[in-house]
DNA sequence: CGGCATCCGTGACGATACTG
DNA sequence: CAGTATCGTCACGGATGCCG
């Protein structure tokens, strides 16, 4: 627990008690993408102190959400820390909606990002009729997403293969995420690739909650 | 003075930049629960100083997640405000998990935490076949939950006229929760009433995620 | 070099007192 | 009752240093 605890015998403080803190939140999506070390997550994380980084993993670690492998040094979340995906996407879902199309270069982005977008969106897919594995790969950052009639679930890229891969960019996903660019547009300016068939990738579409754009 | 941000164009980012500040998605909690007036707020999250709810809720005005009904003085969620809920509610399931059981009177409870307890497994209950209206009280702290087939949503006390009330009191509910003690040994025990049918009451424990206990 | 620890200036927070 | 004022303390952001 944090220095700073709310003492309330509520869920919801519990919660923040455990994950509430400045940056804690946000290294636990990075983590939601797959394990990572040290400095991965500090370019990640793009103004986050190497004090408060250190400080946020030695808290998560010492509440079982998060662990270190000896071996590599990568940091991964545990199967308690798993269990904030819901939240964590749930939030995501809820900033999408407050963000504004990416303009200028003034405010910083990552393909970490982009993909826990997607990732957020397929969290609340409603479900596929044929189940289907998807990869995406958005730059550096890749993905699966397996998709049942029960839901969808996404993990690390590279663990089953997969029916289609969709490989694209960080801004070109936060044009379709926005609605700003469609996935045909997309595909025919060259930004973004999908190896499979055109069934498949409507399927992909569908599964992260991208709806027809200009 | 611009108050600290992430500055990331990331949906995660963007969320804790609304309510990723300490106290502002409990204050949010609360709303949830209704609108409530700046002193009924302050008795409902005991440690925060005036100062902070004060510098929160003109922050959650400003973001256009609260407003304020100018006549009463009472703080309540906008439509932007309520689509918290889901996140809200993830958290809240997530810390519910990691709730020990309730010992001694040394960590603070409130009514109104036994409540989100409730609503948050709610919103992630598995639907009900038939449609009920259910009303819960647990001491001052009224809501609603409409079950359908299609999942449960909840609402503040008084909407609609409920097929089965609820009444108890906070520590039963959360024994409730934790599965320490049973429905039927809380009614036998006087610390908890139903007004409605056995089936009703077998519903209402199923939409709000309580299982069979000693 | 990557993986942190240390130091320091600023500002957010907690506690309490005060005011319309 | 609904906040504002003040102040001490601590957490955070940025830079730098150490150490394998």
């Amino acid at each position: 627990m944090p220095r700073r605890v709310y003492g309330h015998y509520s869920p919801l403080a519990q919660a923040l008690d455990s994950v509430g803190e400045r940056w804690a939140l946000l290294v636990v999506g990075e983590l939601l993408g797959g394990e990572a070390r040290y400095g991965r997550l500090q370019q990640r994380l793009p103004g986050i102190g190497s004090a408060q980084l250190a400080a946020r993993l030695r808290e998560l670690e010492r509440d079982g959400l998060v662990d270190r492998e000896p071996s590599t040094g990568a940091y991964r979340l545990t199967a308690a820390g798993q269990g904030l995906a819901p939240a964590v996407y749930a939030l995501a879902r809820f900033g999408l909606a407050r963000l504004r199309p990416l303009q200028g270069r003034s405010t910083a982005f990552r393909p970490s990002w982009a993909a826990l977008s997607l990732r957020a969106l397929a969290d609340a897919a409603p479900p596929l009729p044929e189940p289907a594995i998807f990869e995406t790969r958005v730059e550096d950052e890749v993905f699966q997403t397996v998709a049942t009639p029960e839901g969808a679930r996404t993990m690390p890229g590279g663990q089953e293969p997969p029916d289609l891969t969709v490989t694209t960019d960080t801004v070109t996903v936060f044009d379709l995420v926005a609605g700003i660019r469609s996935i045909a547009r997309a595909r025919a300016e060259g930004l973004l690739d999908a190896t499979g068939g055109e069934r498949l990738l409507e399927a992909w579409a569908w599964v992260h909650g991208l709806r027809a754009a200009p």
